[in-house]
DNA sequence: TTCCGCCATGGAACCGCTTCCACGTGATGT
DNA sequence: ACATCACGTGGAAGCGGTTCCATGGCGGAA
């Protein structure tokens, strides 16, 4: 079934079908009628790839994302997606987890009528694919990442980790742990050294220096972390305050404190990164990079490029904000000893979040299952 | 650029290219190198859309998620994704938050050679679109949805539900607090009510009624649940156990209890459903459905099918295993008064999980910046 | 009435690859 | 020596649209 079956069941030529389809004005109502009645009829659909062959364009975006399971990332990769969806593309992700997967990936987005153009999120793209992109001009746009003269979205990682340090120097923190992970096991950004400088920054402003011991890096995710965390809470020296590079490893550092009896934030703060949807619920500090809209920053520059419009400035960068929670609420002294072992874990202040952060709880959504109610559907049922 | 160009260039005619491409042993090794050291050459790179529409398969699957950012279904997502990566095909990610979103992507992907099969993930389909595939001939197959007659991989949320519940009654609970969502606002599954049921069979199984006022519904999200916990925890009869059809929102019970200064699992006890990562680092007891992997047997299927086996039985059907952590361990008394207003918050025996779940951490990784380490690397540098 | 020009339309050429068919060549069988 | 055959190859047809160009009919202007 094609357009020709089509024409010759209207009574009218491939090409008056086709510009039906286009909705171009210049074919009679009658006609159009017609056509349109002999689609129906025979339950046409157009073939989507001999449209694309036709017109040169597959009208498809490829997505490179590393780790796509983490929050932070999909959140970025929904992002994208979003905006992909609504300028009418269909967008290709490509999740990554190996070096090789990445090589492989990138190689084959130069092919021709893959994709009309690319976006590659949290992860560096090597040189020699740089210039393969260039090479057959399909358009590259970066999100959290990177390179030189590529139009990309990113945040100051530096600031960034300067931002979370010197918010827990403000309070009257020096000894400041900090946790990293290993940049997606090789193949990811270098978002945890870039932070680490902003934190080193932090630090020597206020004339503090590094204690190695105080600096951990591990595999992500939140597990790891409380290893780590522990280890450093167990030590002679601990830190009164310790700085993770995501929300997910703050999150084991919570852990930690909990299961050693350390009160947060009375004997140690804790500052993540990113502000996850479960952050805000679980009081925890955060830097803020907004990671959904970097996504939809990211797919908006590309789709202007592929429009043909220019993309000024090439490096965009989104602002950070210390997002101030309970995790880090001021202290009572710095140096005193641990009052109670487990007296008033941080969650039991969490309600403070709601005046700190400046958040609202959602209006009850009208309908007797909202939030707050007796679930009167399920019981009736 | 295109064949016909590499053939004049090559001395050679554009068949001759075309089965060089495609690893034919038809050509003499002598004119293969020829060719290939032309393409090298011109650095010509085939149009996968002419490849496409000339072999007739766009060699591209769509999945179809609701609020892929949701932990589960980005889980079940990126399993659907690795399966069809290794198996040639390019993943059309299509996220779906409203239902004239849903309606709008699932009519688009009976086009003609749109894609070559469609993985629908938790989403019901409405008969409407069900035959319309069935029509077009496209391959559809459910993961997380049930529909008569389609290819599903799904898990039986009522038993489910049931495990839970039981758990808890095994426990010697009888005041079990039910807390469930919305459904994805009316366009998702219906597994909140099939959990529900299991729920009321576990309770009416061991003589108990479900009592109304503690049974709530409210959007899906760790707050929501929080709130809704509160309301059960701080009425006259408040539960002493509370299942949540999601960790998601479990992890907001949680947090509703030790806000409370409700000990978990001494005073209340929490199941949440799915295992998703951070359970087991929360020690949240919960109902694992294999999430990853359903999305990894889903599009296996799909591939099948798409080879033009058979695919036996129609129902595939993943096991459920309630795993059981330290926010349901055993407890001293049932009805007791609340011995201390926070004593032993659940966290603190979440060691014990490493036992109980059978756990163990990943070995170190052989770098001095494995978990465990000082962040040697970032010191160095 | 005649000429011009515009509008609606049919159909060929084209997008770039695969595949089938036909053909020439050299090896084999008798 | 001649028919046969297999093999390597060139090139046309086809996949299913879009788009350009030529054409015929019609209305308006002279």
């Amino acid at each position: 079934m094609n357009i020709a079956a089509v024409a010759r069941a209207a009574g009218v030529g491939t090409g008056t079908v086709s510009r039906v389809l286009n909705e171009s004005p210049s074919v009679r109502p009658a006609t159009r009628a017609r056509v349109l009645d002999v689609i129906e009829q025979l339950g046409y659909r157009p073939s989507r790839l001999a449209t694309a062959l036709s017109k040169g364009t597959p009208r498809t975006v490829a997505i490179v994302v590393p780790y796509m399971t983490r929050p932070s990332v999909v959140e970025r990769l929904a992002g994208v997606i979003s905006v992909l969806d609504r300028e009418g593309y269909d967008a290709v992700v490509l999740n990554v987890e190996t070096v090789a997967q990445r090589d492989r990936h990138l190689e084959s987005l130069t092919e021709r009528h893959r994709a009309d153009g690319v976006v590659v999120v949290s992860l560096p793209v090597p040189q020699r694919q740089l210039s393969s992109f260039r090479q057959s001009g399909i358009p590259l746009v970066l999100v959290d990442a990177e390179a030189p003269g590529i139009p990309r979205t990113v945040a100051d990682d530096v600031e960034g980790g300067r931002l979370a340090t010197a918010h827990l120097v403000g309070l009257g923190h020096r000894r400041i742990g900090f946790v990293g992970d290993l940049g997606f096991e090789g193949i990811g950004n270098a978002s945890t050294r870039q932070r680490f400088l902003g934190y080193r920054h932090a630090l020597s402003a206020v004339g503090a220096e590094v204690d190695e011991s105080l600096v951990r890096q591990g595999e992500h995710g939140a597990h790891t972390a409380s290893l780590l965390a522990e280890e450093m809470l167990r030590a002679r020296r601990p830190p009164t305050a310790i700085f993770a590079i995501s929300d997910t490893q703050a999150i084991g550092v919570l852990g930690a404190a909990d299961r050693l009896g350390i009160a947060v934030p009375d004997e140690l703060a804790v500052v993540g990164y990113d502000d996850i949807e479960s952050a805000a619920f679980l009081g925890l500090t955060t830097v803020r990079q907004q990671l959904a809209r970097s996504g939809e920053l990211g797919a908006a520059r590309l789709c202007a490029l592929l429009r043909g419009e220019e993309v000024r400035p090439r490096r965009q960068q989104l602002p950070l904000e210390v997002v101030a929670r309970s995790s880090s609420a001021r202290r009572r002294s710095l140096d005193g000893p641990r009052t109670s072992p487990s007296g008033e874990p941080h969650a039991r202040a969490a309600k403070a979040r709601v005046e700190v952060d400046g958040w609202v709880p959602p209006p009850a959504s009208g309908t007797d299952a909202a939030a707050g109610g007796i679930a009167g559907a399920l019981l009736r049922a």
